[in-house]
RNA sequence: GCCAGGAUGGCCGAACGGUAAGGCGCACGCCUGGAAAGCGUGUUCCCUUUCGGGAUUCUGGGUUCAAAUCCCAGUCCUGGCGCCA
């Protein structure tokens, strides 16, 4: 969330960030009830403050001799009360309004980020990887139809036992995720992080506290209710990303100076409805409803956030680096920025199978696989996470930052297709070896079941 | 799940229904040759240029002229019982 006072002082600012997002909010109508709000509380304050003198009259005017008196004032306490009530009233019903409307502003983006609306005008800072590329992207089997053949991706199963989105992992394919998973953590912790294992279940109220919620409720999975239905603070929904829990731990805490840089990670798989994604570029494990992702969450003072962010893109960049596997660097355009973010850098990796036009030239195409934003205050001051500068001074909002380190099934792709060999089997990345009891190739199962046997895959 | 007890400022901790003591910590000032002690001020949020005012005793309702205090519902914590991977 923004400040109101921000907001009061610089409408300029938030008009023009508003636009460059493309995002549909009413600055003007804003700046209007927050006039209004403040006028009416102003009228409120007063009238409260007549009747507190009135009630402390009362309570002194005790015994006989003052009875009179005091029932005369009793009788104007009452009617200050009913006045005060109907101005209170609306002042609450406009406050009400307000704060609503305030959590629908997204962030104002850094002054850094470039302009435009569009994907295409995100920014490429640089590529790492391609000098010398281990496949010739023309010859490479797509991932969901190698994970098949390899019996190491059962999407049909997924569907089966869950519905379409799901997939199961198997042999080798299971093995190299939690692989995958213990490297990644592996990797960050040298980096200084500490391991955070968060509940699955999250609060409205913590979904509302990274920015989630209110505005994007209808890709989340709800416990126990209809995403229709009005949803109360305490109501619970499926995680969609670690980020959730992890930030909102420290929710309504003050933190020391001390404490700062906070550096947390998490493994938790993810859920996200995703509605309405279909087609070529999400088949496969590219695009599915839930997902093993270790996140970095970051709180740090406000000063140190845009070094920390480039600190925090390195620190996921890390992983493909170590895997091997060529990738490149997003800055994302104003339009492009999640609704919290205030500066946003993509990282993407290579995945070379399926051809697309805003693929690399070598074919293929790009998949991201974590975001590093730095959403400043805007967090913080949603879920109430401050820290205190120096110990006489009041608590200020730290800035949050995040990025994915990194989301797996992805990874799984571009290694499946990356790191695949001409006989159809695929090498492992040799930092994941060790990780893999030394397991040097993927070499596939033989399928299960009369079906296979029906297909010939089988004897 | 049941029963009992609890939740007050950064922390500890008081308050017959009458308008939130006191202490600690921290910061600044006074005092001091310097320090300690002592004294003073400050140490939530909102409105207000200032002066000042309002709100705030876990949350939400209710009773009352007046609620930290009484009533109802909920959240969380502690203990006991039950259940249970």
């Amino acid at each position: 969330m923004i400040d109101r006072s921000y907001l009061r002082e610089n409408p300029e600012e938030v008009r023009d960030a508003v636009e460059n997002r493309g995002a549909d909010v009413d600055v003007d109508e804003l700046l209007e009830l927050d006039e209004r709000w403040r006028e009416l509380k102003a009228k409120g304050d007063e009238l409260r403050h007549e009747r507190n003198q009135v009630s402390k009259r009362i309570g002194k005017l005790t015994g006989k001799e003052n009875e009179e008196e005091r029932e005369a004032a009793i009788e104007e306490s009452k009617a200050l009360k009913a006045e005060l009530e109907e101005v209170e009233a609306e002042a609450a019903d406009l406050k009400d309004e307000l704060d609503e409307r305030m959590l629908e502003v997204p962030n104002v983006p850094h002054e850094t980020v470039p302009l435009g609306l569009e994907e295409r005008h995100n920014v490429e800072d640089r590529r790492w990887g391609f000098d010398d590329l281990r496949v010739d992207a023309d010859e490479v089997v797509p991932h969901y139809e190698l994970g098949e053949e390899l019996d190491i991706i059962d999407e049909g199963r997924g569907a089966k036992t869950t519905g379409s989105g799901f997939y199961f992992l198997k042999g080798d394919g299971a093995r190299l995720e939690h692989a995958l998973i213990q490297f990644m953590l592996d990797i960050h912790r040298e980096q200084g992080y500490v391991d955070v294992f968060p509940p699955v279940p999250v609060t409205s109220e913590a979904m509302r506290g990274t920015g989630q919620f209110p505005k994007f409720v209808d890709d989340a999975y709800r416990l126990g209710g209809s995403n229709d239905e009005e949803y109360a603070d305490d109501d619970l929904w499926l995680c969609p990303t670690a980020e959730v829990p992890v930030t909102n731990m420290y929710a309504d805490d003050i933190l020391l100076k001390e404490d700062l840089p906070l550096k947390h990670q998490a493994y938790s798989p993810n859920f996200r409805r995703e509605a309405g994604e279909h087609g070529t570029e999400t088949r496969g494990i590219v695009r599915v409803h839930q997902f093993n992702k270790v996140e970095l969450v970051n709180f740090v003072e406000p000063e140190e956030s845009y070094d920390r962010l480039e600190g925090l893109l390195e620190e996921a960049e890390e992983v493909l680096r170590r895997l091997e596997l060529p990738y490149r660097i997003l800055e994302l355009c104003t339009g492009d920025l999640t609704f919290a973010s205030a500066k946003t850098y993509d990282i993407e990796v290579w995945a070379p199978a399926d051809d697309m036009d805003d693929g690399p030239e070598e074919g293929g195409r790009w998949l991201e696989v974590s975001s590093a934003s730095n959403f400043e205050d805007f967090q913080a001051r949603r879920a109430g996470l401050r820290y205190r500068p120096e110990r006489h001074e009041s608590a200020e909002y730290l800035h949050t930052l995040n990025a994915s380190g990194l989301a797996l099934p992805r990874v799984m792709v571009a290694i499946l297709e990356y790191y695949q060999n001409e006989d159809g089997t695929v090498t492992v990345p040799e930092a994941l070896r060790p990780y893999m009891d030394g397991q040097e190739v993927i070499e596939g199962h033989e399928k299960v079941g009369e079906a296979a046997l029906g297909a010939g895959e089988r004897e």
